[in-house]
DNA sequence: CAAATCTTCCAAAGCGCTTTGGGTTGCCCT
DNA sequence: AGGGCAACCCAAAGCGCTTTGGAAGATTTG
């Protein structure tokens, strides 16, 4: 069934029938009521290849997702920030394109999707330093937001949190509790994110005069065995840490594993702050916090992309938005005074 | 740049263009050359909205995820299996559509996905007993693919892997090492894999003549904190098992939790065996394996499901594809013979 | 009462591609 | 020389919708 059939069975012309079923003001509310019932009841939907060509919009957001061949380092994390993105997507009618590239053909990914008008915009996750996606995504003239941020943060759009702000709020709790040996297990550096936490880390230290010890810092992909390793190592390990900053609740059940291995518990041995991104099959909270967090809402943070995505792809002369988000910092049972 | 005026460019037809581009064979070499360079240099990539009113294919992949509100049971899981098939999807030339519905909306989504030719066919997952959906998009004509399976299985397609046989063999192995009191912690029973899973289970028990105690059987979306509560519920209660038997690695580390903070060694004093979907940030392997498990990859099975699925689209009265997965026993460190 | 103005509807022209159904041209045979 | 056949290319008709630019009839206005 087709709208040029649909017309025919009302007597009405494709015109009309297009115009009652989008809501225009062209025609009778006895007519559009007919339109619509008739639409019902032969179960009609415009074809949406035909509309998407005849209106020009895709109605179609892209999420582009870089596979390295390794642990990606989005995965964790990107099915909550799809979720939360995908639920305003569907409210304001917008199609969620998800697209696997391996990280080397991302450039040639994006360079399609402008020119065959796959998408009206696309999402930008986990920046790294000097990410060349923005400046290409700045020159194809697609809109995009970034979740994150890098470089100078100007002149393009993003929504981050406050990493080096958290990070440095954390450290200074796990210092206020007597802590000096701490031990940083972070994301990638690789990452803006990383980096930004790394930095307020080393910001608190540097603010009591206390050294960055180099051997208790890693970083890598946040999955539960760099977590285990990074931790076993350390904690076996001359001059072990008495307190871990982790980037993530992942990495931080790693270092629970670790700790429980040699008897340590968590929040009288030692302690553990971890950034807390609210994952729903990671609840912290059930039965008073686990883990002592630095907690942002991951999937908050997709829906609100998508509301600004959405935002900028209907105002294309928008001025850049950037928004940034504080983070709390919820005490829960893996911290305590330093022991000794 | 569109295909006219290219062809202008040219002085070619749209005719010859479009089949230098597509790979007809009418076309002579060094005229498809030209064309190529042109378009290459030209950056010129068809229209992809009008290609597929043209062809009548959307050569788009549906994925509908039901948002149920609570804990998505798929989230853990989901993202792998996206990636995997994602990665077939890219090689194939198809987009994956990502549709996140309110669960009670999925018929809705399903029928209008037929009706707007956005999809030429979908994936299906987690099927619960007696799912609606299989019904439903049979009865739409829309081709699909189910990963897992309920039902009599019969006359739809599906991939699965062998749940019962899989936990039978995980109780066996935790009965030959001595263990009488096994916990089950299992997934929302409502879905298929996880009654087939709890038989599984009850099977082994029930040929050796052994009770099965339903104080000792729970289950609910697999939550990290789910696995830690029912742990610690069933430790601290009268008789508490000696051995778990955990349908997800997420819930496993809610029991490791639960035992540590009890003082309880896994593989000594208590043992796990969890279903390991070898989730590429939960690796279970780096160190020697932590879990002992039942493993298979849910990416692999993303991807397979979706080379079906491809094949299904394109060959549509294929007869039914059926593929039943045997699962591996990994013995890792999580379990031990029973202690006393 | 004629003119101006709504209201309501329609014909037809796209949107940018693919594909059908030829038309030329040049070459090989007989 | 003329018929047959490839090889190569093109004109034009869709695909199913939206949207522009009227037109007819109903209603209001001077």
């Amino acid at each position: 069934m087709n709208l040029k059939e649909l017309a025919d069975s009302l007597n009405l012309s494709p015109t009309t029938v297009s115009r009652a079923l989008n809501g225009y003001p062209e025609v009778r509310e006895e007519t559009r009521n007919r339109v619509m019932a008739a639409a019902k009841a032969a179960n009609y939907a415009p074809n949406i290849r035909a509309r998407r060509l005849a209106t020009g919009r895709a109605m179609t957001i892209g999420h582009v997702i870089p596979l390295t061949g390794r642990a990606e380092m989005v995965n964790p994390i990107f099915a909550d920030f799809l979720i939360g993105a995908g639920e305003v997507y569907a409210a304001e009618g917008y199609d969620l394109l998800l697209s696997m590239v391996p990280e080397t053909e991302t450039e040639a990914a994006f360079r399609q999707m402008a020119a065959n008008g796959a998408v009206d915009g696309v999402m930008v996750q986990a920046p790294q330093e000097n990410d060349p996606r923005i400046g290409l995504l700045t020159e194809l003239g697609l809109p995009f937001l970034v979740h994150g941020r890098t470089g100078d943060a100007q002149g393009y759009n993003w929504l981050d949190i406050a990493n080096m702000r958290a990070f440095r709020r954390a450290t200074d709790f796990l210092l206020d509790l007597g802590h000096r040996r701490i031990a940083l297990i972070n994301g990638q550096e690789s990452f803006d994110f990383a980096r930004r936490r790394r930095r307020g880390f080393e910001e608190a230290l540097a603010a009591r005069d206390i050294p960055a010890l180099p051997h208790l810092m890693a970083s890598d992909a946040m999955t539960e065995s760099f977590g285990y390793l990074t931790a076993a190592r350390v904690l076996d390990g001359p001059n072990p840490p008495t307190a871990f900053l982790v980037s993530s609740v992942i990495l931080a059940i790693g270092v629970r594993r670790a700790a429980g291995e040699r008897g340590l518990r968590m929040g009288r041995d030692i302690s553990v702050i971890c950034h807390d991104d609210e994952l729903s099959y990671l609840n912290n909270d059930v039965g008073g916090p686990a883990f002592t967090a630095t907690r942002s809402s991951i999937r908050a943070a997709g829906r609100r992309c998508a509301e600004i995505l959405i935002t900028l792809i209907r105002n294309p002369d928008h001025p850049p938005i950037q928004e940034l988000w504080d983070v709390d910092l919820t005490v829960g049972r893996s911290t305590g005074p330093c022991p000794g």
